[in-house]
DNA sequence: GTAGGGTTAG
């Protein structure tokens, strides 16, 4: 064939391989770039490029090796195609590598190049300093440099200083596109910050980015997450278009807030032309669990094993997290025990699961088995690990696993799991020394800690530490009637009748109501919550014949009912 | 003929 027919026949190819990767026929793409004879550097790029694109990342790495030993020129194109697969495959050691070669080759001056190097590096690495070097290195920066270092800083978990880039960019007066609001936005919703998000959302109406799909989601999404989940439900109503991602976020918003708007929402979607997805479905199942709604739970799984959605391992996760809140324990570890493969959240499922059931043995047990099959535990590993053991009464093996994380794993303890710790000693009796974890833990105990510090001492009749605990709640949220009642019931445990009235009085004077423990139960097929004394609808009679058996089946296992707590009741109700 | 940053699931 002459020169021009080969490069001819080349052009060809190389669209051929791009339309067979964007069609996901990778096999294909790749015998007839085998079969390409002269071989350049646009059709190796375009290669690499399909890969990296249909998320085949170690693939187009070893192409890119490829390259390099039939001494093949690279270019732009060719480093910020293999520095995306370097970012997906998270391995910094080749991406610094590809920066070396873009600097030998002097394609590092390149926008692109540039860019995808920022991206590589934060990504790969754990902090955002190499990210930064590169990104200051630039000399006049495009607006995906800055929404590059936005996201960046995001997807790392630090809103703060992501916003304060996007302050920047505004100070240099660079141009704000969909991208930078869409990130910016999620910025915003990542620290809970309200005041930001508004901000920003009346200057994405200004720069009429409203009508945006992304932008929109994420504001959404922020409005949810800010605990403004009526305001979402309003933006949401006022969009002037919704996708799927708008629905998923919407039903995840009321699923966090406890809402059953969830359940309406999603029974709302089956009128669109939208089609769930395995995010709607997971948010859906987690309010099946929230609500304790057990058959619309079931119903929801014969759907999914229909679908033949039951391989999707976040779903299967819902699933054995739904099961276990509803107290079917069974269910969760079949579906467990089930799954071709397991994530460290499917552990942490079905161990919590086993912890609130009271086997804690059984929690322990997994672990030892999670360890062994290679999956490396997290901090909500060791927080559902310890409240197994504060729940079974496993004190000292609830210690030994506080000191494993840190001394074994390098886990620092977060607030929640000193708060789990305190509840750990506490709910044993072993209130005094609750008592100095809570003073001496390296954060400011909040009223969480306190609580359960405060539930200790009411449970064991500590009513020295429990004052200064009711008094620390009553600091941080001055109006909690609730701290006053168990505040009065040590008292009252304690026959200091007195400082009982005088807590009573107090609470009259300056609380708001307590809100009353609600009670539900499921009878067939129907949930039913109340508060004690309250008129039921029309199927009263089943509620209270289950409720029979119930108390017939606690009664045969030894319970005594603990009559001290009818105080709180009778309050509440007067 | 080859390259870019964004939104939903513990």
């Amino acid at each position: 064939m002459p020169p021009t027919q080969i490069k001819g026949a080349s052009i060809l190819a190389t669209n051929l391989i791009k339309s067979y990767c964007l069609k996901e026929q990778f096999k294909d793409a790749r015998r007839l770039f085998d079969e390409i004879p002269e071989r350049d550097v646009v059709a190796w790029t375009s290669m690499i490029s399909g890969y990296t694109s249909g998320g085949r990342n170690t693939q187009a790495w070893t192409m890119f090796c490829d390259m390099k030993k039939e001494d093949v020129q690279l270019n732009a194109f060719t480093v910020s195609s293999v520095l995306k697969a370097c970012k997906g495959m998270g391995v910094v050691s080749c991406g610094s590598m590809v920066h070396g070669l873009a600097v030998k080759n002097g394609v590092d001056g390149n926008m692109y190049v540039q860019n995808a190097l920022m991206d590589m590096y934060a990504t790969c690495s754990a902090g955002m300093s190499e990210a930064c070097m590169v990104f200051e290195m630039i000399s006049v920066k495009n607006d995906v440099s800055w929404t590059t270092m936005i996201a960046s800083y995001t997807h790392k978990g630090d809103g703060y200083a992501a916003l304060k880039v996007f302050k920047r960019m505004v100070q240099e007066e660079a141009e704000l596109n969909s991208y930078t609001y869409s990130i910016t936005i999620r910025a915003c919703a990542s620290i809970g910050s309200y005041t930001y998000g508004q901000q920003i959302h009346a200057a994405v109406g200004k720069h009429g980015f409203g009508s945006d799909p992304p932008v929109g989601n994420s504001l959404v999404d922020m409005y949810c997450r800010c605990g403004k989940v009526s305001e979402a439900y309003r933006y949401f109503h006022e969009m002037p278009e919704r996708d799927l991602i708008t629905w998923n976020t919407m039903i995840s918003g009321f699923e966090r807030s406890g809402s059953d708007g969830s359940l309406q929402l999603f029974s709302q979607l089956s009128s669109e032309v939208l089609h769930p997805n395995c995010f709607t479905f997971t948010s859906v199942v987690a309010s099946c669990a929230n609500l304790a709604v057990l058959h619309c739970g079931r119903q929801i799984h014969a759907v999914i094993v229909r679908r033949g959605l039951d391989g999707n391992v976040a779903l299967a996760n819902a699933f054995i997290d739904m099961y276990a809140k509803c107290g079917s324990i069974a269910d969760s570890r079949r579906i467990f025990d089930e799954m071709p493969s397991r994530d460290v959240i499917s552990w942490t499922s079905i161990m919590n699961g086993y912890g609130s059931h009271g086997y804690a043995d059984e929690a322990i047990r997994l672990f030892g088995e999670m360890v062994h099959c290679g999956v490396k535990p997290d901090q909500l590993v060791f927080m559902g690990l310890i409240s197994a053991c504060s729940h079974s009464g496993l004190v000292d093996d609830g210690l030994k696993y506080f000191h494993f994380m840190w001394n074994n794993y390098n886990i620092k303890p977060n607030q929640e799991i000193y708060g789990c710790v305190v509840d750990l000693l506490g709910r044993a009796g072993r209130v005094t020394e609750a008592y100095e974890l809570t003073v001496t833990m390296p954060f400011e105990p909040d009223k969480l800690v306190w609580g359960a510090l405060l539930g200790a001492c009411k449970a064991h009749r500590n009513s020295y530490i429990g004052r200064l605990a009711a008094n620390k709640i009553l600091d941080l949220r001055p109006n909690g009637a609730e701290t006053y009642v168990m505040l009065s019931n040590i008292y009252a445990s304690d026959g200091r009748w007195g400082e009982f009235a005088e807590m009573r009085k107090l609470m009259r004077g300056t609380c708001s109501k307590k809100v009353a423990g609600r009670s539900w139960i499921e009878v067939r097929n129907q949930v039913y919550n109340f508060v004690v004394g309250e008129k039921l609808g029309p199927n009263i009679e089943l509620v209270y014949e289950e409720l029979e058996t119930l108390i017939q089946h606690m009664k045969e296992v030894g319970y005594v009912p603990d009559l001290e707590c009818c105080i709180e009741d009778f309050e509440a109700v007067a």
